[in-house]
DNA sequence: GTCTATAAAAGGATAGAC
DNA sequence: GTCTATCCTTTTATAGAC
């Protein structure tokens, strides 16, 4: 565990005040990426600390003292992940105002960019590791719903208000409505590539799914109706 | 017990010819019930066979005796539940002809009875666990598909098929909207669920995501309509 | 701070009595 | 056919040299 109490009268070690064990952060980041490696390709079961070591190129000690141990190592990796999850849809400026161009427009480049985050292998096998350790690490499962799924569902739902506020679109319950279009994406191709069947799918296959999406999405939210979803 | 055997000169049992490990169904069905328990509750990795053979209340040679391992025995629990999976749905008559209401009605019944199927805390456990081994069982990954998700896709998608034939609805293509159609229920409610985040969902709660997805479905399927998904 | 070597425990699988 | 007792590998975690 790690500790330095016992017999610190004052400040047994004045330089560099944190690291009671390990500080090396070359190391550190070494064993992260081939904790990431080995834990993502097997699960957290099927992974050994021997196996961690040996990816990373270090000592099985060395990992211990920079990481706990077994949990807190999967703990790290699933974190830092969670923290990493929607760096790739902060691409575009992001700018609070001016969504730029039209509702299909800009809701087609959100559906395509969210399903090609999800479909992506290193995000399939984070996920797949989440839910199957929920029991085990509830507050992994919890960081991991805040980290993505809560974030795109608010942003998408603001920007639906501003656009029923403006009649372009209508969108009586936001969220609700922001939660139906994320779980459209979520639809066959990506069940197929949770479970591992067949090969990664087709630009031309993700297309079709978004432009299928965009479509119902907006028949049921066509400006003029008083729709509640 | 107790069995004067080694002596026996011919034929010793000469009764039942197969069976040459273990054929007693109810002690099968014992340790079947209990390994699917310990299974589904704490996953492939943190199960033991000592765990599953305490819980059925044998010996852990019984439960080698009865299944070659602990392999073979995920196995046959994830494939006994692939079988049951539909059952609940299979409850009302399913009659091939006459669905019986207009299609807001059929559909609703539909969603409801999909969305209580994949809430159950069961089926819940079952598919995490199906997803987390996907990589070390891809034939049980995929007889879970064929299982499930496909064959409620190919049995809305005729049912909409119909629905177009007969000027209904606007259905061009009705596999694809079919597997729309259950992705839009796989929303909010399900994902928390299955990272196990907050409580389980009340009844008003489910039977208003299954308003809204009837709702959204039926909004871009209107009869008239052009659509394609 | 990192390595080698080892302790201590758990788990999968099997042998042999009855 | 089932149980008890045991084998042997794997795995987590630690002790001690440098």
């Amino acid at each position: 565990m790690a500790r330095q109490a016992t017999a610190a009268g004052a400040a047994s070690k004045r330089s560099k005040a944190g690291a009671t064990a390990a500080s090396d952060p070359v190391k550190r980041d070494q064993i992260l990426a081939a904790a990431t490696r080995v834990f993502l390709a097997s699960g957290y079961g099927g992974t050994s600390m021997d196996a961690i070591a040996e990816a990373a190129g270090v000592s099985k000690q060395t990992v211990y003292s920079h990481f706990g141990g077994k949990d807190a190592l999967f703990g790290a990796i699933v974190r830092k992940k969670c923290g990493q999850l929607l760096e790739p849809l902060r691409m575009p400026p992001q700018t609070p105002r001016s969504p730029g161009g039209d509702p299909q427009t800009v809701l087609s480049g959100v559906a395509q960019r969210f399903l090609e985050l999800i479909l992506a292998a290193e995000n399939m096998a984070h996920y797949r590791a989440v839910v199957a350790e929920s029991r085990r690490f509830p507050e992994l499962a919890e960081a991991f719903y805040r980290s993505g799924p809560e974030i795109v569902v608010d942003n998408l739902a603001r920007y639906l208000k501003t656009m029923d506020r403006e009649g372009v679109l209508a969108v009586a319950e936001p969220k609700p409505a922001a939660r139906l279009f994320f779980a459209m994406l979520r639809g066959d191709l990506y069940i197929r590539r949770l479970l591992g069947l067949g090969p990664a799918p087709a630009q031309a296959d993700m297309r079709r799914a978004v432009r299928q999406v965009v479509r119902v999405f907006l028949a049921a939210h066509a400006a003029g109706k008083s729709q509640r979803g």
